[in-house]
RNA sequence: GGAGAGAUGUCCGAGUGGUUUAAGGAAACGGUCUUGAAAACCGUCGUGCCGGCAACGGUACCGUGGGUUCGAAUCCCACUCUCUCCGCCA
């Protein structure tokens, strides 16, 4: 949630940026609210004040008390609805966009940041992945959708190696300090360059800390346990933002930077007839994620950091790709600034999304109490980041695609051949 | 699935109705002593909210939510989670 002292100091800038990013809010309901809220709280302490005594009470203060009581337990009831409606309206107000932030109505306002790479030139007609991989047995949706339904796939062979390839790359390169350093100094940073700590999470998360996350998008997206208060995780940072829930971290621990691996799942409730076909939106697809947790002071370039990380990955992969800054329409409620990545899907012809990168400043550690002790005793809000490595069925696609030869084969790029025991070609 | 135990501040841990604004210990931080360090000694040392420029004052929080009471960490009810043993199992 956003800083209620921000909202008091700056009413008209928040309602402008919530409308500019979608959510009207009623910023004057919310403030008046909050007064309401603040007298019937003070009313309330005032009354508790008069109830302590010293010891045992004479009779008269057992009779004053039992009329505190009666008060009191009255006011409490005002409170708990105002509260009640207070909460629900701040919990409406989402995150500022920063500055940068292109301002729009929707997602197609989005401006490419910069395009780079050359589109592989083809002497023939490129296919779509799945009309590579199917054919070769290396992807079976037929029978998937016999057991699962659609979207589910049985993914096989070479591309299960593929796959197998680019997990290790991803936690090879980021665990390399130079590799971070470079991205860093490149970028111009001011940031260590500590390496990022692979982590497998846990794939299921209790409902309390999951809206704690600020990202339970409820049923449309995510599936539930019912009979265990379990939801699954729709994507890797749903288990790793929520770690810290409830915690103060010692600031030398910052950044905390992670590189997870996770299957994660979507019910992709109204995407009826979206992606159908191929390995692009499946209810189930594995993911390399990146979290971090940082101080307010170097949130916005661990963001950078992360999104220098990704098209670094993407480079190594030789995939030309173009860089999206979102616009405030399409960043999420809780997000300052968010950007993606679009590979080049020459089967397609089209850029189509595989990376996103979302900075939350201090919003979501709000909402989780994860906060950082700093070395002078004081406490803060962390902020923080997370961002896609790879989601793997979309980057197998996107290599499928891109190294497809004339004869339905698929060169492996080069990064990844030592962790396919030299594999050129599957 | 069966049986049992437990949840208190950064950690350990006391506390079963009334200055508990939670004992004591450890860790941490500051200081004294020391050539330096250790030890010892002294001091500081939970979080949120409300008011205040601040010093500070008020209030809430002992797993969560209800209840009893003038008053609840403490009594009652429900729930959640953790641990142990047995069974099953990758």
């Amino acid at each position: 949630m956003l800083d209620i002292q921000f909202i008091r100091d700056n009413p008209e800038f928040v309602t402008e940026k919530a409308a500019q990013k979608g959510y009207p809010v009623d910023i004057r309901q919310l403030l008046e609210l909050d007064v309401q809220r603040r007298s019937k709280l003070t009313q309330i302490e005032e009354l508790r004040a008069r109830r302590k005594t010293a010891g045992k009470p004479t009779p008269e203060e057992i009779e004053a008390g039992r009329q505190l009581r009666e008060e009191l337990t009255e006011r409490e009831a005002e409170l708990k609805i105002v509260d009640a409606q207070f909460d629900a309206l701040l919990r409406s107000v989402p995150n500022m966009p920063l500055e940068d932030v292109p301002v729009g109505a929707s997602e197609d306002e989005n401006v490419v940041a910069k395009t780079v790479g050359d589109k592989p030139g083809f002497d023939f007609e490129p296919k779509n992945h799945w009309e590579i991989v199917e054919p070769r047995g290396m992807l079976d949706k037929v029978r998937a959708a016999k057991i699962a339904g659609s979207r589910f796939g049985y993914i096989k062979g070479d591309l299960v190696r593929l796959q197998l390839a680019i997990e290790q790359f991803v936690m090879q390169t980021l665990g390399d300090e130079t590799v971070i350093q470079k991205l860093i100094t490149e970028n111009d940073l001011n940031l260590v360059a500590k390496p990022f700590m692979p982590i497998l999470p846990p794939a299921m998360l209790r409902t309390e800390p999951y809206q704690a996350s600020a990202r339970l998008n409820g049923e449309e997206v995510t599936y539930k346990i019912e009979q265990d208060d379990l939801w699954l995780n729709a994507s890797a940072e749903h288990t790793l933002c929520t770690m810290y829930w409830n915690e103060i971290l010692p600031e030398a621990e910052l950044p905390i930077r992670y590189i997870g691996f996770l299957t994660s799942f979507r019910r992709e409730a109204g995407t009826y007839g979206k992606d159908t076909e191929g390995m692009l939106r499946w209810h189930q697809f594995d993911k390399l994620e990146m979290e971090v947790f940082s101080t307010p002071e170097t949130g916005l370039d661990e963001h950078k950091l992360l999104c220098a990380v990704q098209e670094y990955l993407v480079q190594q992969l030789g995939l030309p790709y173009q860089v999206l800054q979102k616009c405030t329409a399409d960043i999420g409620k809780p997000n300052a600034r968010g950007v993606d990545i679009e590979c080049w899907f020459p089967g397609q012809s089209a850029y189509r999304e595989t990376h996103t990168a979302d900075y939350m400043t201090d919003f979501q550690a709000r909402d989780l109490k994860t906060r950082v002790r700093r070395g002078s005793g004081d406490i803060d809000w962390v902020h923080t980041n997370d961002a896609t490595a790879f989601a793997t069925n979309r980057i197998i696609a996107a290599i499928v695609e891109n190294y497809q030869t004339a004869d339905g084969h698929v060169v492996i790029p080069e990064v990844l051949r030592p962790f396919m025991g030299g594999t050129e070609q599957i």
